[in-house]
DNA sequence: ATTACTAGAAGGCGAGTAT
DNA sequence: TATACTCGCCTTCTAGTAA
């Protein structure tokens, strides 16, 4: 299987609406899909799923097929691509949300020395230990959602023996217009979709003097260069 | 050739800069890229070419390859679809630019009665006829670029016999953040990417009390429901 | 450019399955 | 028993390779 055949599949499939959630589907409607026969569809999901693209459940109408993350993922990559390569001038989105205090655990996490090390060496900045934590308003909830798919720049997590301290994804980003810093995208945080942690080089609090509640707009640089 | 092998090569060559401009290629890289013989990689792109997705002009020393503006308009659709699927939460962008007194065209376009009847059906208004024109800013331009990607709402254009009329494409917008309207995206246009054209049941210049020059914001609504 | 060779994909048929 | 589906076996033929 050709992997711009696995592209297409998953695009057949996210086009059902098999990305997160799962889908009857008969071979015979894929098969009008690919411009083939119900046998060739049949065929092709079988491999889909021996590659650990789609998942399949089949019972005696048919079939429930899901795209699993390890195909997701692929596709969102191609997508990223695509986006990169066909606009050029989308740069930068802005976020905007209010400051709430955190569980405290990101000065923790950001202190730690293999992380201080990836963000200079990637972002460009020793990072204040602590980050800033703002909730975001409706609007700002679906754009981070596009910062999802971005690739973004990406900070690399470790093991020491004890525990695995997961990897991120950050991207460049200027705090209330004026303060340099980045965003974290964390893989697995506590917060939900709806928060943003932001660290920058210098103590976003004092400098800007915030108080929980204040409103922050954060301007997201897109592209890493 | 199926329409999946299309798309690949497209965003290959694209992913080379073919996009816009022609570039050097030899069958030899480009069958690298496809885990191919060069003599297939070689066949694909008479292939292509005789779909009128690309260009060539062969030399002695390779062949200079572009997109043209079929290919172009085929991995935008795609891109556009996989978009819309994968970005489920991204619903509006917002535009800013000055006022500016236009060349008093769309008066006369948006009062030709084919041009009401499909605003009246498909934006859900009569218009006021008269475009309110800005000239936008340097981010705004480049946001502007992911309005022509995106599909939008189509207007259809006609002919009379004398002349032809051309289509045009409109996302429904609030001028300002109050007054409801659209955005029109017309394809042969006098003004250039920088200029943005707005339609609206009301007269825009009094019911906001702008003068040229003043900055207006636009939110432009990315669905279409 | 043409040809011959060959791997592998597509499709027909029918068995198996569950309702 | 009849239906509607998947899927394994086998044949055909397309399409890539190599000379």
């Amino acid at each position: 299987l050709k992997n711009y055949e696995v592209l297409y599949l998953l695009y057949l499939l996210a086009r059902r609406g098999a990305h997160g959630k799962s889908i009857r589907l008969n071979s015979n409607s894929l098969a009008e899909d690919l411009k083939a026969s119900p046998k060739t569809a049949s065929r092709k999901l079988i491999e889909l799923e021996a590659l650990g693209y789609i998942g399949r459940k089949i019972d005696n109408k048919g079939q429930y097929v899901w795209i699993t993350s390890k195909g997701l993922n692929l596709l969102k990559a191609f997508y990223q691509e695509l986006r990169g390569l066909l606009e050029g001038g989308w740069e930068e989105i802005e976020l905007g949300g209010k400051v709430f205090k955190g569980l405290g655990e990101g000065a923790y996490y950001v202190s730690l020395e293999h992380y201080r090390k990836e963000f200079l060496r990637k972002l460009g900045f020793d990072p204040f230990p602590g980050t800033l934590n703002l909730l975001l308003d409706r609007e700002s909830v679906k754009k981070r959602r596009v910062l999802e798919l971005l690739p973004g720049i990406e900070i690399e997590g470790f093991k020491d023996g004890l525990r695995e301290y997961c990897s991120a994804k950050a991207f460049k980003a200027f705090i209330a217009n004026k303060v340099k810093g980045a965003v974290l995208l964390i893989e697995r945080t506590h917060y939900g979709p709806d928060v943003l942690e932001i660290i920058s080089p210098y103590n976003l609090r004092k400098l800007l003097n915030l108080k929980d509640g204040d409103y922050v707009t954060v301007r997201v640089l897109l592209r890493n260069d």
